[in-house]
DNA sequence: ACACCATGAATTGCGTACAAAATACGCAGA
DNA sequence: TCTGCGTATTTTGTACGCAATTCATGGTGT
């Protein structure tokens, strides 16, 4: 990994969180002279990050304009949905790796935060947590391809909860997701990854339901 | 679309299908400054086109060597046809859209020509013909998340064939797809969008071991 | 008062010059 | 002859100026 591609590295996880933590709310634009001054560096490398968030779906560049932060709703990212759903569970059958002792020390680390937040609600904290633990059982499948496949579309209906969280009780989903989070605990403990998987997908999909997309 | 996208687009697919159809084989250097010139532009836009073939895998850009044609060969893509296996038979289970006779005769032209490489076989065509068909079955579900996986991951694939077939019988394999186009189309004919999904997850099974992937 | 046009400001897209990096090659020395 | 170093060359990475495009705003005519 060279100097410049570490530079681009942390420049698209930095704008890909902020988007997907509303930092950037839908409809922000994203000036490239800006961030060129926050990077310390010039609108060239700047314009190769957000070109790939465009690709990824995550802004709109338009000549004149700007570049804009798109929009997220569950009606029209059900589709993406219906596919995360089944590539989770499909991560718990396609070449799983052996479970580590280092990898349930990770998972009880996540438990510990998800109760401290049970305590103390917040939503953007919430959020954080929740894609760890998304990073985390994606490190559990060895099968690159769709490691990569499923960050993707991760990241691309990850706002769509924390832009619902007005209309929902942030309480009741925080003991929801502490719940979800200690069945994983529990499954990986035995070491069943299909387990781990099928219960994820149930999980996806209850959210779903939640968030009104039927 | 605008007139840069347009182009950027048309760059895009056609540097895409020529490392695909092996026009560059992997290990081939590109130039941007020739790109620059055969495409009438400046290194910019090139540059944008080449950033996005790395992101998808099929070049490799280094400071002062080059952007180098990726190698692909069916052990390290093992996981890749994997995971396409089960996007094509959930291809056929995700949202399908109605077959209409048009699609029908869409399919009937590709069997046509099918045969008129049994009687002439042809690598490159019969290369271009796969690829033809892979897009033809990526219009028949109306999921787009999924249209673009399967479409970003064929086309991670698709030189391994290519790559392959002086080790393979050409004829023999060209019989082999005929038979294979033959049954999606009887599938397709009878509006079983399932069993297409299952017939072309089979297919893709056999030739993966085929190519010696076991 | 309202509609319309022109003009200016702001932004992205492109082209080019230069910096950074890696390799190829030649030459000197052992 | 072989090894090692230095330099020239080639290539990508970055910075910056300018062109192209869009929107806002104000002015003008009816």
């Amino acid at each position: 990994m060279t100097e410049a591609s570490e530079r681009f590295a942390r420049m698209h996880a930095a704008l890909r969180d902020r988007i997907c933590l509303l930092d950037y709310t839908p409809g922000t634009r994203l000036s490239e002279a800006e961030l060129a001054t926050e990077f310390k560096t010039s609108r060239t490398p700047v314009r190769r990050v957000l070109a790939r968030l465009e690709d990824e779906g995550l802004v709109q560049t338009r000549h004149g304009i700007g570049t804009i932060v798109t929009d997220a709703n569950i009606r029209t990212m059900a589709q993406t949905y219906e596919l995360r759903m089944e590539l989770a569970q499909l991560a718990g059958q396609l070449s799983p790796r052996p479970v580590r002792p280092a990898d349930l020390q990770r998972l009880d680390a996540l438990c510990r935060q998800t109760e401290a937040l049970v305590i103390r609600p917040d939503p953007r904290a919430f959020a954080v947590l929740n894609m760890h633990l998304h990073q985390f059982l994606t490190s559990l499948t060895s099968n690159a391809a769709l490691c990569q496949v499923s960050d993707r579309l991760y990241y691309q209906t990850a706002r769509i909860w924390l832009l619902a969280i007005p209309d929902l009780d942030l309480l009741s989903e925080v003991q929801i997701f502490a719940a979800e989070i200690w069945q994983i605990h529990t499954a990986l403990s035995t070491g069943d990854l299909r387990a781990v998987g099928l219960l994820r997908r149930a999980h996806i999909s209850m959210s779903f339901k939640r968030l009104g997309g039927f």
